[in-house]
RNA sequence: GGGCGAGUGGCGGAAUGGUAGACGCGCUAGACUCAAAAUCUGGUAUUCGCAAGGAUGUGGGGGUUCGAGUCCCCCCUUGCCCACCA
């Protein structure tokens, strides 16, 4: 018998197919259906790639290998991320020029992919630095600038004094530079925008259609962040122009008590007068010269100045003092607020540290107007526990705990009467303590130790009859006057259920208990209007809609969409990057390079390192800088920035299509043929790369360039294999583990990658076990063997009940695999494989194993389903069987439902839910056949007893459930 | 602080509301061997029992259901993303 050899056969097909040209894919070839699937490119930054970038890569090779074998024309692209910070801080790193320590790093890139058996059509390969590539990049960016949507605008960016550059806003992390980790600041500089802002809503819309993993589509529709609400003008007295400010909360603008600039609002200066104009500019200056980063360091403490100038409220007249305050984010909304400090924490802070008015506009209660509650405490949706207290001889209500931290007091009170009449009395002065603490209004001390003995006497399982039982003790008591005390004071715990326990509040008795929080709590959510005029009494929601329509109707405000989105900013003072093709005229201003003067080739300079200052080394390249105009012919300078890297992944899933195409960027009747992407995956970029891509193929949809407006039809984002010791892998720990290492080792690339895929489902982060390879090994070793015994063995004679039960299984796991791959459920598809295999062991073991029908369609079927996982020894072992032709096109097995069908199952017989006993019967057999039978067992008769069962669940095939 | 997930043996994990722990790792006993490795066979949640079988068990507390790891509510822990976004 052949033994298995994994290095062996690896190197031979892997040469077979490159050879044949397997995986290479003719665009024109519309004979099968198309699949076109991909895993999003790999940065080129010399390590290499680790087992957890190995694992995201195969995910993709699966699907199309799959489909591939299940008669598709499936395309499964390969290129690099050539371009960006990554890759010149790589050359810096190891001191040569980009290009250099790029294309070296590469070999390596290409080696370990390789020999990992991916499937790729490596003769479409695309690099996004080669000038056949960016010289379409470049004509997208005219696309853009022609079509309004590239400008250019003066932009505070982020910018490391110790590396003396600008940073991309992901490069920075938690405030610190990613390289030195230095913290960063900002700097003013004219810079390149692309407008995604104006895709923004269309987005947001068609986010949820899309067959994306929820959480990015999340990620996603967070990022895009937008908020409806209304923007609102306020007079400033004495001065003819207006303030306008955002809100997603019309409704409290007869609370807002002052107005909020940001210290970068151009009315600012303006406002102050001889008094505070030194503090304002002060105040001003300190703030530009803060960081971003300072600002939120700073744990939140408010500041700001008075401008010394005051608005009026549009809907009653109240002069509001306008102040300055860095706490107003100038990027977002109009960089101005009506502040509300009664209901929103951030001006309830500053208007507390400033002693400005606080004026309460919302009563948080919860009453259902169309529909109050007739005798029921409702106002907490929920099936839990208020602990409050009342004095009948005042009516006055407090509260102890509410809202969130209600169940804290059921807790507290379970622990007291599960525990002991001790830890009772803690548990309830917990409570009392926690009250305080929330600033709880105890109006009338309570006889505490009562009610918690009470509940610690009656030890039970359920709190609703403790509460029951409680109520109706301490209503009886009451009535007999034993409770109540000298003080006449009558004290109640009153459990409220919504369903269960009706209590006896009043809705009027429910406002008076929200009175009393209010006076301590800040109410930030919605309610009913108070101290608002002809709108009191109104819901929160209805009153938005009211007073938005009347200051539309008075021509001072009216409703506005906005989005923490912001445009996207391409310009990097970098080399290593596609120059931006912009040509400055001093009479025409930025003019794009003409289409046929296209690409502009990055110049090789020496010196590509960053010096700081304000530009990129390009600045200093005169004969590149310095042209003419396109327009006028007048001495002109080049754009000296390059683009983000982004913008150069941004699209090379088209250019997949059209690799060599020098007239265009693709052809748009391939991409109609063959876009969208059906398939991609990833492990990062969840927000900033596929946000970029959605924006960049609207914009082509429009342009009629390509034939759907989303990208990627379905899109899987995997998660992270960790490091053994569960941190992330990264070649900064020095944790990462070279795949092309565990190949070397003698267990070769089907093993990795078969226990790539077992390792977990690609949703979850799992931890590198380095036994698992060799688990993985030995199953493919099983097979092998399998294999191997069937291949040298002569014909077999089996009985037809053998027979039967090889072909159920082969039919089995071929359905299986085939519905969890197309579900994504790798590592379930693989447990199952081995199932079957340790099934054929031991029929095997039993019957023996040859030339035979059964055997026959076992052993192929299970190689064909394999193959996508372990692409070498299937190929090879296909080949043992006589095969002259590749398993990987073509070859799927079909499974036979009637095998899948079983004449006896195994009905569950369980007695009050719980598992009695199990009984082997035809599938064919009557609700009251199995009802005799199952009453007829013994176990079962010793749990049903003289009883008469009071039900009987029948689910026929699975399970029968006696009540008694 | 906000949003979205997750919590099941020693470990990775499996389970259309219907037999919890498939499959693999590890551990363990045995077979083969002079021996070891490799391979093969059996065992492996806790607990009571000689056994048959019973009881308990999916982070904690409640609920819905004939039946809950799965659905609902609250709490705890943890991961990721965003974060002074009005």
């Amino acid at each position: 018998m052949k033994r298995y050899n994994p290095t062996e056969i690896e190197k031979k097909w892997q040469q077979v197919w490159e050879e044949n040209n397997t995986y290479k894919v003719d665009f024109s070839d519309h004979s099968k259906p198309k699949y076109y699937a991909m895993s999003m490119l790999p940065g080129i930054t010399g390590a290499g790639i680790h087992t957890g970038h190995g694992r995201t890569f195969q995910f993709s090779d699966i699907k199309v290998r799959a489909k591939r074998q299940q008669g598709y024309n499936a395309y499964h692209p390969i290129g690099w991320d050539s371009f960006g910070l990554p890759v010149e801080n790589y050359a810096i790193k190891i001191g040569k020029k980009p290009r250099i320590a790029h294309d070296e790093a590469l070999v390596n890139f290409k080696r370990q992919l390789k020999r990992l058996g991916y499937s790729y059509d490596w003769s479409k390969e695309v690099s996004t630095a080669d000038p056949e590539y960016y010289k379409w990049t470049q004509w997208i960016f005219n696309q853009l600038f022609a079509h309004g949507l590239a400008y250019q605008k003066q932009s505070p960016q982020w910018w490391c004094e110790t590396d003396q550059t600008v940073l991309a806003n992901e490069q920075v992390e938690g405030g610190k530079c990613w390289r030195c980790g230095n913290q960063v600041t900002k700097k003013n500089l004219k810079q390149w925008f692309f407008k995604i802002t104006e895709y923004a809503d269309e987005m947001l819309e068609a986010t949820d259609d899309l067959d994306w993993t929820e959480m990015v589509k999340t990620m996603q529709k967070n990022w895009i962040g937008r908020s409806v609400g209304a923007e609102v003008e306020f007079k400033i007295i004495g001065r003819d122009d207006l303030i306008t400010v955002f809100t997603t909360r019309p409704d409290t603008l007869f609370g807002a008590t002052f107005i909020a600039l940001a210290p970068e609002h151009e009315l600012v200066k303006n406002l102050a007068n001889d008094k505070t104009r030194q503090a304002v500019d002060d105040y001003v200056l300190q703030s530009a010269r803060k960081s971003e980063i300072e600002r939120m360091n700073e744990n939140r403490e408010k500041t700001g100045v008075f401008t010394g100038s005051y608005a009026i409220n549009p809907v009653n007249g109240e002069k509001l003092p306008i102040w300055v305050a860095d706490y107003v984010l100038a990027g977002y909304g109009t960089g101005a607020i009506m502040a509300v400090p009664a209901h929103d924490e951030r001006d309830n802070a500053f208007a507390k540290k400033f002693d400005i008015a606080i004026k309460q506009v919302i009563m948080p209660c919860e009453i259902d107007q169309n529909n109050p509650p007739q005798d029921g405490f409702d106002m907490v949706e929920r099936d839990t526990v208020v602990v409050h207290l009342m004095d009948k001889s005042t009516g006055q209500f407090a509260l102890l705990d509410w809202h969130g931290t209600l169940d804290g007091v059921s807790t507290a009170i379970m622990g007291g009467i599960e525990d002991s009449q001790t830890s009772a009395e803690a548990a309830l002065n917990e409570i009392k303590e926690e009250a305080a603490l929330g600033g709880v209004k105890i109006v009338k001390e309570l006889d505490w130790t009562t009610a918690a003995l009470y509940c610690a006497s009656h030890k039970s399982q359920n709190r609703k009859a403790i509460a029951r039982a409680f109520l109706a003790e301490v209503d009886n008591l009451d009535n007999q006057g034993t409770i109540s005390d000298a003080e006449s004071k009558i004290h109640k715990l009153i459990w409220v259920d919504k369903k269960d326990v009706a209590t006896h509040l009043t809705p009027a008795h429910q406002k008076l208990v929200w009175q009393l929080l209010n006076e301590n709590s800040l109410i930030s959510g919605e309610g009913e209007l108070i101290n608002s005029g002809t709108f009191d009494g109104m819901q929160s929601s209805e009153a938005r809609e009211q007073i938005v329509d009347w200051l539309e109707q008075q021509g001072t405000g009216h409703i506005k969409t906005t989005y923490k989105m912001r445009d996207w900013l391409i310009s990097r003072q970098r080399y290593w990057g596609a120059p931006i093709p912009i040509i400055h005229c001093p009479d025409h201003g930025a003019v794009p390079v003409p289409d046929n003067q296209l690409p502009v080739i990055l110049p090789d300079v020496d010196d590509f390192k960053p010096k700081g200052g304000e530009t990129s080394a390009l600045a200093s390249v005169a004969d590149w800088v310095n042209v003419e105009c396109p327009l006028c012919g007048k001495p002109s300078k080049r754009e000296t920035d390059t683009m983000d890297g982004y913008a150069c992944s941004s699209w090379y899933f088209l250019r997949y299509l059209d690799p060599f195409n020098d007239k265009q960027a693709w052809d748009p009747e391939v991409e109609k043929h063959w876009g969208p992407v059906d398939f991609y995956n990833g492990a990062d970029h969840a927000v900033a790369h596929l946000l970029y891509s959605r924006f960049w193929m609207r914009f082509f949809y429009k342009l009629g360039l390509v034939s759907t407006p989303e990208p990627f039809k379905r899109m899987m984002y995997n998660a992270y294999i960790l490091a053994p010791d569960g941190t992330k892998m990264s070649k900064s720990r020095g944790n990462t583990i070279d795949p092309l290492e565990i190949m070397d080792s003698g267990y070769g690339a089907d093993s990795l990658r078969v226990y790539e895929m077992f390792i977990a489902p690609y949703d979850l982060e799992a931890p590198w076990d380095t036994r698992g390879v060799p688990g993985a090994y030995r199953f493919l070793n099983r097979v092998w063997k399998l294999a191997q015994e069937y291949i040298e063995a002569g014909d077999l004679n089996l009985d037809d009940k053998v027979q039967t039960e090889i072909t159920v299984i082969a039919n089995r796991i071929t359905k299986k695999v085939t519905e969890d791959i197309l579900n994504d459920k790798f590592n379930t598809a693989i447990s199952s494989m081995m199932e079957a295999v340790n099934d054929y062991y031991k029929i095997k073991e039993k019957n023996g194993i040859g030339k035979s029908t059964a055997w026959s369609f076992a052993i192929e079927s299970l190689l064909q389903i394999l193959a996508p996982f372990a692409p070498h020894i299937t190929e090879e072992l296909w080949n043992q069987l006589g095969h002259s032709d590749t398993v990987h096109i073509d070859h799927w097995p079909k499974w036979d439902d009637k095998y899948l069908q079983n004449d006896t199952v195994t009905i569950v017989i369980q007695v009050n839910g719980k598992l009695r006993a199990k009984l082997d019967v035809s599938k064919n057999i009557s609700q009251i056949e199995i009802e005799q039978l199952a009453l007829d067992n013994d176990n079962v008769k010793t749990f049903v007893g003289d009883k008469k069962p009071t039900k009987i669940i029948y689910v026929p095939g699975r399970l029968l459930n006696i009540v008694v």
